[in-house]
RNA sequence: AGAGGGGUGUCCGAGUGGUUUAAGGAGCACGCUUGGAAAGCGUGUGUAGGUCUCAAGCUUACCGAGGGUUCGAAUCCCUUCCCCUCUACCA
């Protein structure tokens, strides 16, 4: 959520990045914004006067009372009585003023930062660098879908049986790929200095206001009848969350954790062409980066972050390219965002298995997340990546790495494996 | 899930309608003291909003959260979340 005071100060910045992001009419949005925070403003400030005067009142008749003044203080208390209906009035005039104001800035993304190329579709997305080289691959390369089937690995029908479409069950060797690549993609990341957070993965209300979610995307995500918690549909909510309404000691910035959970998407609306086999899940697992930083330091995270998520990459021999998504593409709550794309050999086709974005103070205003520097408080700025997300990783090896005798598993990982073919 | 007891500042903890302007202690910061440290002494020590060119000052709200009663609420009432004890259940 953008701040008040910075839309204030920056009104024409503000229009320019939300014209980035495609908001229409920015324009007349932020001057209905300090429109309604003027008027906010006014009637808090005479509900507050008011407030002030039954304030010093009440504290007479008090001291009337304690002194067996009863008279006095009977005359006073029914002047004050009187003020009660003004002050009622005013603070709730002020306080719907300031629901209205919230309920239209929450609805503005975050501004993209200076170097989001200009863009609506993902056709606009700047790529960044590509590495490796195309797979080798044979005339008769089969895709995943079909590979899964001929070596009994990953099924989908036991999970249309036992869940529904976008559930599928891993078994015998792909369970332990599964396994392998997320212990994997944990290690390499504890390596790095991240620490190892289990989150739960249902989450409150408030949890997915924190972090851009909610009130918007709540389409997006699997909702409990009784409680009405939410399946996470990735571990940045639960993991950012961990430091809603918390004041960090700037001495423990930066912070960076890891997790692996299960995300749950409910992805309403977006089955059709390219979602087949693993490249579209409801259910899937991933391994996410989180960062917590002081906004000087958060650009220099975020290529860092890059760099270990094109590590992974590199270490499981992926050819993949690195995009800079343009200002239609990105997400909401995002300033910058790079995805990282893998090489599917069987597809002909790149397929997204990183995300990797700098949210500058977006979600922290949500989650007033902020620390101290020189006796201030201010906001903190948020980041976070996957690193990786397993299905389309997945998908990319057992295509790419298809042969005469199975598919070979890259080296880095047959430790974790324990196996060095699929066949 | 049932019965009972709780939730107060960074922490411990007092406070059952009006000098609470949240006592007291610990911690932390700064200063004095010291050869240096400890002890001791002194001062300071939350968040958010408003006012203000800045600062200071003034002011409003905040005692788990939300609402209510009252001239006045940490204190009384209602709703709700969380914790503890016992019982029940359970991996």
């Amino acid at each position: 959520m953008l701040t008040i005071p910075f839309i204030r100060a920056n009104s024409e910045i503000t229009i320019q990045g939300l014209r980035k992001k495609h908001v229409a009419n920015a324009s007349d949005i932020v001057g209905q914004l300090i429109a309604m925070d003027d008027q906010r403003k006014s009637l808090l400030q005479q509900a507050e006067s008011a407030l002030e005067i039954s304030n010093v009142a009440a504290k007479e008749i008090g001291t009337l009372m304690q002194s067996g003044q009863k008279e006095l203080a009977e005359g006073k208390r029914a002047e004050t009585a009187a003020l009660k209906g003004t002050i009622k009035e005013k603070e709730e005039a002020a306080k719907a003023a300031e629901k209205q104001m919230l309920d239209l800035l929450v609805t503005l993304p975050n501004l993209p930062h200076s170097s989001v190329p200009e863009g609506k579709t993902a056709e606009e997305n700047e790529v960044v660098l590509t590495w490796g080289s195309l797979p080798k691959m044979e005339a008769d390369a089969q895709p995943h879908w079909d590979l899964i089937k001929k070596y009994d690995i990953i099924d989908f029908d036991l999970g249309n049986k036992i869940t529904g479409a976008g559930f599928p069950v891993y078994k015998g060797k792909g369970a332990r790929l599964q396994r392998a690549l997320i212990n994997f993609f944990l290690d390499e990341a504890i390596k790095v200095g991240y620490y190892e957070i289990q989150p739960p993965i249902l989450i409150n209300e408030d949890s997915g206001f924190g972090t851009g979610q909610l009130p918007d995307k709540e389409g997006q995500m699997y909702v409990t009848k009784e409680e009405g918690l939410f399946l996470i549909p990735t571990a940045e909510v639960p993991i950012t969350n961990l430091y809603r309404d918390v004041i960090v000691n700037e001495k423990e910035l930066p912070i960076k954790n890891v997790g692996h959970t299960p995300c749950f998407r409910r992805e309403a609306g977006s089955w059709g062409a390219h979602v087949r086999g693993l490249n579209r899940l409801h259910q899937f697992d991933k391994i996410e980066i989180v960062q917590i930083h002081k906004p000087e330091t958060s650009y220099q995270a975020l290529e860092e972050m890059s760099l270990h998520v094109q590590g992974l990459l590199q270490k499981l021999n992926l050819h993949y390219r690195v995009l800079r998504l343009c200002g239609g593409d990105m997400g909401f709550a995002s300033a910058l965002t790079y995805d990282m794309e893998v090489w599917s050999g069987a597809q002909n086709r790149w397929l997204e298995v990183s995300s990797v974005s700098n949210f500058e103070t977006f979600q922290a205003n949500r989650l007033k997340l902020r620390t101290k520097v020189e006796g201030k408080s201010i906001l903190c700025h948020t980041l976070n990546g996957s690193a990786l997300a397993l299905p389309r990783i997945v998908a990319a090896l057992l295509e790419n790495n298809q042969g005469p005798d199975g598919i070979k598993i890259p080296e880095i990982l047959v430790p974790y494996t324990g196996f060095t073919h699929i066949n």
